[in-house]
RNA sequence: GGCCCCAUCGUCUAGUUAGGCCUAGGACACUGGAUUUUCAUUCCAGUAACGGGGGUUCAAAUCCCCCUGGGGUCACCA
């Protein structure tokens, strides 16, 4: 039989990482064992727009290559796929429950239900349905219907056993239908629930292998009951860990991006994307996007196979020692086997770790391609910009080097993208490195008139002319390099020193160090 | 609270199904050193774990029981 898997978002839009985590499995185990995955939007009723709540979800997809053979855009032979529109599918199984008498209208008040369930559990006994509304005759119900009493229908749970499945991670798992209250699968409108659904759905759809989190293990019980009733080939069911908080156990949440703000685990990766995003002109305070969703990692400038692969390795093993691996590599030894029970958290550091590994696989085209998007992005550099600015750029990008692991990394080389009267000083270190020692602006005043009457203006004739420069002043190195790199970059850090100099070129080098020596002078007169 | 799930370095994990190859392996992070006259990289080294208690056995991280701890879920949400 061909294996079958699917991904049912609702359509919030927003995707969330450890939702495309639970879909990667699913794509990953259709495509190891040639089958499909299928998309299904559970969409409800009353729904905002739906471009704006799907797209993000369907970009998330596209974004990584998650392709998937039947859902919105594709269509199939399985088709609608959006849930909404399933609504006859649903009407059908439910008259076939209830005809069977799977299925009862319960015509208890909803008020009267938690009545009874709030006596139950203040008397520490097991709620269960009353039942009352199933023992109605059927001329009674005919007579309730027409005197247009609200109801919903329950599923009858088939007390007195039990069901069990064989989780392909959890393994054996069991409940006692004696505990379950039958479940509500239709509203009073008639509209139905999502366990009532989801077993329609994932019958006609033919799914064979329901790989979600294992929150939804719970759910279970009731799903099985219903497609045993509906007449369902009984899926195999795999529950994979839920994605965590970085350090906590927790199911990683929207609601707590704020708690994860001060959370050591994420400092790093709240900075970083802070610094990229406000740089991009998006507001990294509202909220609209976080480390919680998909969406983040893109804009911050990751890879889809860095984020792939720390997703892949979340909860799930190759062997004892491989780490870095792409998705089709992933693909052909998935295994659900290989699937950790416990929930795993989340890791900046170790997503970071291998966002690195594979923004060094980047050709050089690709990688100068990410970085002048980001510029343009960040208004340094003009929409398709000319073959000057693009030499320029693949020049800054190679002489960076490993310092860029995210595209949105090249912002922070911005002194080779802006003039020499906007470019900004690291105040601390411009104060400690250029005004604060003695000899700082009048070694530099003598470089400059070394640097301005030098004809070759070149990383190593660079070189050669500060090395003098160092052995006939007697000085050390160190005592004017840093001050040479402030006036030149604004920062104490950076890429090597003499081929930025080269770079920026001589004109641009001297204006800079002119501006740094009046800016120290003034500083200093205060 | 009921039901269910889970438990190896700080983190992600290997090892658990078929007990011995485990004086518990790898990776990230961290610390130290070398290289790089900054930073980043690279290289080398180091710190660091079987939650606790009982069994079974010649032998237990692995099997059994209890405890503890963590988590999920208990809607006319999905």
């Amino acid at each position: 039989m061909t294996v079958r898997t699917r991904f049912a978002p609702s359509p919030t839009g927003y995707m969330h990482i450890g939702g495309i985590r639970t879909a990667l499995f699913n794509w990953l185990w259709a495509r190891k064992n040639g089958g499909q995955f299928i998309l299904r939007i559970d969409d409800t009723d009353q729904q905002r727009n739906m471009d704006e709540a799907l797209g993000p979800i369907l970009d998330a997809f596209r974004w990584l290559g998650l392709d998937w053979d039947e859902g919105p855009e594709v269509g199939g032979d399985h088709g609608p796929y959006f849930q909404s529109q399933r609504r006859d599918l649903h009407d059908a199984a439910l008259e076939k429950l209830l005809a069977s008498g799977a299925a009862y209208r319960d015509f208890e008040a909803a008020e009267d239900t938690r009545a009874q369930r709030e006596a139950a559990e203040k008397e520490k006994r097991v709620y269960l349905s009353s039942r009352v509304s199933a023992g109605l005759t059927e001329a009674e119900v005919t007579e309730k219907l027409a005197a247009g009493e609200t109801h919903v229908v329950r599923f009858l749970i088939p007390r007195g056993r039990t069901v069990s499945i064989d989780d392909h991670v959890r393994g054996h798992v069991e409940w006692d239908c004696g505990l379950m209250v039958d479940p509500v699968i239709a509203r009073g409108d008639g509209s139905p629930l999502y366990n009532f659904a989801t077993a329609v759905d994932d019958g006609q759809l033919q799914i064979t292998h329901v790989i979600r989190a294992q929150e939804h293990l719970s759910n279970t019980p009731a799903q099985v009951l219903l497609h045993e009733a509906l007449g369902n080939d009984l899926p195999e069911f795999a529950h994979i860990p839920f994605v965590a908080s970085p350090g906590g156990r927790k199911k990683l949440s929207k609601r707590d991006v704020d708690k994860y703000r001060k959370s050591p685990a994420f400092q790093k990766l709240f900075q970083l994307g802070d610094e990229v995003l406000s740089a991009t002109g998006i507001d990294p305070a509202d909220q609209s996007l976080s480390p919680v969703m998909v969406a983040y990692y893109r804009e911050v400038g990751f890879l889809p196979a860095g984020v792939l692969n720390a997703l892949a390795r979340l909860g799930w093993s190759l062997d004892d020692e491989t780490e870095n691996m792409s998705l089709q590599t992933v693909q052909q030894n998935f295994s659900l086997e290989r699937v950790v029970k416990a929930s795993a958290g989340l890791d900046p550091d170790k997503l970071m770790s291998y966002q690195s590994y594979w923004m060094g696989k980047l050709s050089a085209e690709e990688k100068l391609k990410g970085c002048v998007d980001m510029l343009v992005k960040a208004d340094l550099v003009p929409e398709n910009p000319d073959a000057d600015t693009l030499n320029m750029v693949a020049a800054v990008v190679k002489l960076a080097a490993d310092r860029i692991r995210v595209f949105g990394d090249i912002l922070g080389m911005d002194e080779f993208f802006v003039s020499a009267d906007t470019l900004k000083y690291s105040e601390k270190d411009f104060q400690k490195r250029v005004v604060k020692p003695e000899p700082a602006v009048d070694l530099l005043r003598e470089l400059r008139q070394l640097l301005a009457t030098t004809d070759e203006f070149t990383a190593d004739a660079m070189h050669i002319v500060v090395e003098g420069f160092v052995e006939q002043k007697e000085i050390k190195f160190g005592q004017i390099a840093p001050a040479l790199r402030l006036s030149v970059t604004g920062k104490a850090k950076g890429a090597d020193l003499f081929p930025t100099l080269e770079l920026l070129g001589q004109e641009e080098c001297l204006r800079r160090i002119d501006r740094a020596i009046g800016t120290a002078e003034s500083m200093k007169v205060v």
